[in-house]
DNA sequence: CTGTTAGCGCTTTCAG
DNA sequence: CTGAAAGCGCTAACAG
């Protein structure tokens, strides 16, 4: 079933098909009646292989992400899926769980599939999976990760959320805090923390013990016990995302520490079970779904436009408070 | 950067690339050195497009799902994901809100794309879509729900899950109950309904009311309360999904109605937020993870060895009980 | 063991 | 306004 059965079908050459299909051209309106009848008739559909092959396009953009299990990637998959879509362009999605060869793995098979487009979230160490990106001349937009001049981007302004965080926590007399970071080397995490380092320094008044590892609720649930153990009781538990936060409230919770009674927790994300929590999180708000829809569009850009113009969007982030905080 | 740009370098023919690529037929020591030397310098990477030209495969399956966003499905994205790239192939995704005809169109975007199969979560009502995957002979397996003899499909054993929960309610002495259920078109919505009613129907002491809507935390945040209104106080809400449990628990708190003192709350999904909400949410756990990759296995088979057994493939659950419900 | 060649289904000159 | 034909990059006969 192809475009020369529509075309015999219907009496016609094949360019003709082609042409009513596309709209590349006039073509009698007899000849299209008689065309459009066959296509309905023989329940034709193009070979957009084909049509990529000829065009050399695939009308698919790849998106490579830590894990789509995750809710917070979830969500900005679903925004860039529906923006892409009402493009007529379908997402390919990839999950690398962060590693680095997977990720290589990931832009390798992007690079054959020849995707006319990535979006990436990384883990902050794609170095070689950024040159394949670079030297294969794919169109690219990097989501709340690196930062590198050669690509548009869309970031979270982390640093500021971050911040404001520390300033609610200040004026409502927290002085003593354990900051429990995601990984050292994913730009988000490094920006969480240097936000909470510069206020520190800003503020004599203020103790601060910085610890940094995983975004993980498990590496949470973990490490917060030894580390509190060494440390004495602090008066809020500043957390590098909302995982970390359940972790940390759910390990203090079985050992009978009240929050936010003996201890406020804080988290960062503002994922949907953030406000469902026990207590509800407070936390900092961050437009995921947004995230995506804006990585799409701006790779849209790239894409039908050829726009060489590199754009970094910066998309604010605002403070949410709940119960998981309390005024000291 | 072709195939012919290797074979030049390399000073051998195009088949001896392909071949070397391939591995289909053997080809020289010395030869296949020059051609793996000539695919590293140029840095070349086969055209997927052509080839599935060629090959009539696309190496790409497509998903249909209602929302990624929902962690119910990303969970099962995820694990048709990860089993499907470990058998070189690419998943293709697009959201459907389980609109009818988004439904429609996301399968007509999978004909063009020439997918190798289809993985089909659907609304339940989806029969022109299914009529399009049939007539273009789309190897495909449903996902937890439709059950129809020209496919295979695994589902989850909805009617065992929550037969088991009510079995549980009655012998932790609930008597009266108020169901509240996803669509009446969803399968999964049908037969969990089913064993509601029919455990009722096997006990003369029960009283219950049925109402169904949608799944999702809004539906029931707005309905629990006038239907409460309507009706004397149950000892248990039971709720056709952890969505909707969330709801009326949000909206029963909200209330000052306690739970579970006042009235216990069920679920069903076993989402990660259930274990983490306030109160921990009883419920049946469902081996969504799993689900993604027996469809893709099964779907692999189908595509791989052409195999035309089709296959139905029940995946067991369990009840977990946590403290949104109580013993009365 | 290696090279030549014919398509896969489509779009797009180029003629008419 | 319409058709014939070339060619996108690749694989698989077929011939040597």
């Amino acid at each position: 079933m192809n475009i020369k059965d529509v075309a015999q079908k219907a009496g016609v050459s094949i360019s003709t098909v082609s042409r009513v299909i596309n709209g590349t051209a006039f073509v009698s309106e007899e000849l299209k009646e008689k065309v459009l009848q066959a296509i309905i008739d023989l329940g034709y559909s193009p070979d957009y292989l084909a049509r990529g092959l000829r065009l050399k396009k695939t009308f698919s953009v790849g998106m490579i992400v830590p894990d789509v299990a995750n809710p917070f990637f979830a969500a900005t998959v679903r925004g860039a899926e529906e923006e892409l879509r009402k493009a007529g362009i379908s997402l390919i999605i990839i999950n690398t769980d962060q590693e680095i060869k997977e990720e290589i793995d990931a832009v390798k098979t992007m690079v054959s599939k020849r995707v006319d487009g990535v979006i990436f979230m990384g883990s902050g160490q794609e170095t070689e999976a950024v040159e394949t990106i670079c030297k294969n001349k794919i169109p690219a937009v990097f989501l709340d990760r690196i930062d590198d001049k050669r690509f548009s981007s869309v970031v979270i302004n982390n640093y500021a959320g971050m911040f404001k965080m520390m300033e609610y926590l200040y004026s409502t007399n927290h002085r003593n805090f354990i900051y429990l970071g995601g990984p050292e080397h994913v730009k988000s995490s490094q920006e969480r923390k240097r936000a909470v380092l510069n206020f520190a320094n800003d503020h004599s008044d203020i103790a601060i013990k910085c610890y940094t590892g995983e975004y993980s609720y498990k590496w949470a649930m973990e490490n917060i016990l030894p580390i509190l153990g060494k440390e004495k009781t602090p008066d809020a538990v500043v957390c590098g995302n909302d995982l970390i936060a359940f972790g940390v409230i759910d390990a203090l919770k079985k050992k009978g520490i009240k929050i936010p009674e003996d201890v406020s927790v804080t988290g960062f994300d503002d994922i949907f079970y953030a406000a469902h929590y026990n207590p509800p999180l407070t936390t900092v708000h961050q437009p995921n779904y947004e995230l995506g829809r804006e990585g799409a569009r701006l790779l849209l850009g790239h894409i039908e436009y050829g726009s060489e113009k590199l754009v970094s969007k910066i998309l604010p982030v605002s403070l949410v408070v709940r119960d998981s905080t309390r005024v000291r």
